[in-house]
DNA sequence: GGCTGTGTATGACTCATACATATAAACTAG
DNA sequence: CTAGTTTATATGTATGAGTCATACACAGCC
């Protein structure tokens, strides 16, 4: 029937304004916080949650960035007085890890990015919300896969920076196994 | 209730995650078609969709950029002859037209941005796509409202990128009054 | 015909990133 | 125990998109 197609592509249409104006609005609301390039707030956050005291290449495979790349944006969070390198175990590695500032800055940072994210919700009844998460988790799943099935297919391309940067995980349910990013990267091996 | 409070929570950070993904996918699928910065995709869907034959100052202030940033752009687009500059009546203006070839790319890049989206809501089942439709409208209505009033609020910050940038027209369901985002700044006279 | 505003282009610079290479530490083989 | 290989970090150089300040070109008005 003409109007399903018709009413998928309004909802693909949507869905693609609301992605890039929701995207604008949390990069906007988050480089307001730090204003180190557009992978500062990325690199902050993803130390606060999971990543503290980690090395700089598992840094640069969460954002997607080349390995000096990496170097150069810790560099400047170095001289922001954001994070520090202190020596590793492993003697060649480095330990990346956020000074107090630093990690007080993540927190505004998620903060912000919750702030833009509930704004955007604050007109929908709490029915309405739900159904959407439903809907957004179907979909994060969906897309999680395609993403995953890309990669595999050819891999030579450059490195996809991580899905669920900038992401809380408190929020999201990671824990609990609410997340669907996770759930549907466990149930197929990825990273 | 706390339920509502964490549901509304998770419905935000998977939003939030949801948001930057297909973000990230749609500028990656459109990047791919046309290797010109990141400003080139959405200047070649504008002139596309409604603004052929517009003046530098006008694609300047739909993609958000400053004039001479967008001179340059026009510079390349002209280069890799997708656009080309013809006197306008006003002498001093120019017109960029699209070129046979920059039209050709430009429904490309549309036909990109769509296929990412839909393989986004492949899962979904029609009256799945129909409740987010509807939700999608509300939130699209809402941020273009809360955009709006933050540019009046202080409009010495920089120009916003157009909300609509790589919009399919046809499918937003503009002409015939579905486009939320259309609805809401005309109803408080924005652009 | 000379001002004043509007539209476009150019030059010098910034900044984040990539690419290629260098250094240094740890593992492994003989 | 020394030599070669792998892994991790750092640096030098280049690129490319964008900004700011400015210059140039035309239009309308007095």
């Amino acid at each position: 029937m003409l109007r399903t197609q018709s009413s998928r592509q309004h909802a693909a249409n949507a869905l693609g304004a609301l992605s890039l104006v929701v995207a604008d609005r949390m990069n906007a609301a988050v480089e307001a916080v730090a204003a180190l390039g557009p992978s500062a707030p990325a690199a902050l956050a993803a130390l606060h949650e999971f990543l503290d005291g980690g090395s700089v290449t598992q840094l640069s495979s969460v954002l997607g960035l080349t390995h000096s790349g990496t170097v150069r944006l810790v560099d400047r969070l170095g001289a922001e007085g954001l994070v520090e390198r202190v020596g590793a175990p492993d003697g060649r590695a480095v330990s990346v890890v956020l000074t107090r500032r630093g990690r007080r800055m993540a927190v505004q940072i998620l903060q912000a990015r919750e702030k833009t994210l509930t704004s955007a919700l604050s007109a929908l009844t709490s029915d309405e919300v739900d159904n959407l998460a439903a809907a957004l988790d179907t979909m994060l799943t969906t897309v999680t896969l395609a993403r995953a099935e890309e990669r595999s297919a050819h891999s030579h391309d450059r490195p996809q920076p991580w899905l669920c940067r900038l992401c809380d995980f408190a929020a999201c349910g990671r824990s609990e196994g609410n997340c669907p990013v996770n759930n549907a990267v466990t149930t197929t091996n990825q990273s």
